[in-house]
RNA sequence: GCCCCCAUCGUCUAGUGGUCUAGGAUACUGGCCUCUCACGCCAGAGACACGGGUUCGAAUCCCGUUGGGGGCGCCA
């Protein structure tokens, strides 16, 4: 008989008791890369068998994130809380070969047991007790794994290569809670094995679970997956990632103005690099991404670097390019009053000068502002009486001038200045601060120009009025 | 406590025994540009955790120490 033809499978398999946040994005991110390099197949799995714990919300809201980030699945999403069946009868395979057996100790008698044991410096362990009775299944009772390992428990991690464990690393652990749904570990090889995956990517903390799931594979006489673990996103301070800072959900560093492409550009150079490249678009990951290159420490979060590639791509991408990203940002403004090719370049002359969408939202406000809103203390610094005559006259020269040619009007504001012997920047602030309302705008004529006559007239007046 | 993983500028990294007086990015400092703020450009400061080996030669290989992270659930 042939044998199919090998296809690289990933699955992402996030537990649906939290938001995506960015250690979650980053495994996922490494398995799609993975598969889509490799012409393979990236699935996408909720691990849902804890039924407390697990919120649709969250369903909802990490595949929201998913998809914002462009980390598309080619199957799924699965959810294992709708496979039980499938579990079961896995296990019952198991037990009737004699590879598990049921346990009837209560969960006060062996938490005891466990404090016990540790109270020696011992590892807690179960010690077997239901082992040799020979239990059917029954009400409160637990289906355990025999355990019998007389060797080292040895894989070949693609990053690390070989990882050994010692031969009693691991006890008779459960795989079918007494109410018969599945234990993670056991839920995870029969997903594993069924939806045909051939490399786990994840992160490094499952490196010690890996010698139970390897022992479920040789039970059910099943070749394991390859496995590659990668190093954990521990947050700024080097502790694992919590609420306050990484562990915050995608979605609102998408509210926050970040563009996917940044999030993922970022989350990839945390822990693979290629060369001295800093910033690559998803082609190019797909394209350079390679396991070899991941490294092998944990990674911190640096909000600092994640701000400047974010930045970095503000002003890479165009400004239509942008634009759709930036609607969400500046939909209540009044945006009827430019039709979009002002809008465009608005967005255009300030994307150079932040570093978020929320931002740049924020410097282009005033455009759409019926009356500016001053801030006072640059109305005081740069709109000072002893100016009032100069900008009056300034006001009736303008009059003439064309609008839609920023380099004529800075050609005859530098003119006037120099006739009225000001300094250019004293009466430019001026006038923008008459415009903007604030001493830090897109270039001035720019602003002019995007404005029109009517307007700039208009603002001028009503600022001179309140001197 | 036991077990596992890891270790280059503050941070992310390049580096796979000689090309390293260790490169880039970010953050920081100074300068240039300049109508503000940025962008950009130039310059500066900043690291191979420590101790032993192996080798003609080690950031690169081995061992130990220290430090950091993770796992040890009828959570995932």
């Amino acid at each position: 008989m042939r044998r199919e033809s090998y296809m690289v499978v990933t699955r992402f398999p996030p537990s649906p008791t939290g938001h995506l946040h960015l250690g979650g994005a980053r495994t996922a991110l490494f398995n799609y890369l993975f598969a889509k390099k490799n012409g393979g197949r990236f699935i996408l799995r909720f691990e849902d068998t804890d039924r407390e714990r697990s919120k649709e919300e969250y369903v909802t809201s990490i595949i929201s994130a998913l998809e914002w980030l462009g980390l598309h699945w080619d199957e799924g999403p699965y959810f294992q809380s709708k496979r039980f069946e499938l579990y079961q009868e896995y296990a019952r395979r198991l037990y009737e070969e004699g590879k598990a057996y049921y346990c009837e100790c209560s969960k006060d008698f062996l938490e005891e047991r466990k404090k016990i044991l540790q109270g020696h410096g011992l590892k807690p362990r179960y010690e077997g007790f239901c082992r040799e009775k020979n239990l059917p299944p029954g009400p409160g009772r637990a289906l355990r794994i025999k355990v019998s390992v007389d060797s080292e428990i040895v894989f070949e991690d693609l990053l690390r290569g070989k990882i050994v464990f010692p031969p009693d690393e691991v006890d008779d652990f459960i795989i079918l809670r007494s109410d018969g749904t599945p234990t993670y570990h056991f839920a995870v090889v029969v997903d594993d094995i069924t939806m045909g995956v051939t490399h786990v990517i994840r992160g490094d903390d499952h490196i010690s679970n890996t010698p139970k799931q390897l022992i479920i594979y040789e039970a059910l006489g099943v070749e394991p997956p390859k496995f590659a673990h990668i190093p954990m996103v521990l947050g700024p301070d080097g502790a694992r990632l919590s609420k306050r800072h990484g562990a915050r959900s995608i979605l609102e560093y998408k509210e926050e103005g970040y563009l996917p492409q940044a999030v993922i550009n970022y989350l990839a150079r945390l822990g693979w690099g290629y060369g001295d490249q800093e910033y690559f678009t998803m082609e190019e990951l797909i394209e350079k991404f390679d396991l070899s290159r991941v490294n092998l420490s944990p990674a911190r979060f640096d909000p600092d670097k994640f701000l400047a590639i974010n930045a970095y791509w503000l002003r890479a991408f165009s400004a239509e390019d942008i634009y759709p990203h930036l609607l969400p940002f500046i939909s209540h403004y009044n945006l009827s009053k430019y039709p979009k090719e002002k809008q465009i370049e608005m967005v255009n002359s300030v994307r150079v000068r932040v570093k978020t969408l929320k931002e740049l939202a924020e410097m282009i406000d005033f455009y759409f502002f019926d009356e500016v809103s001053f801030d006072e203390s640059a109305k005081t610094k740069a709109l000072r009486p002893e100016l009032l005559p100069y900008l009056k006259a300034y006001m009736s020269e303008i009059e003439g001038l064309d609008f839609e040619d920023e380099k004529h009007l800075e050609a005859h504001f530098r003119e006037f200045a120099e006739r009225h012997s000001l300094k250019v920047k004293d009466l430019a602030q001026a006038i923008r601060v008459a415009l903007t309302g604030k001493l830090i705008s897109p270039p001035l004529f720019e602003v002019m120009r995007i404005l029109g006559k009517v307007e700039v007239k208009r603002r001028l007046e009503k600022a001179l009025q309140s001197i």
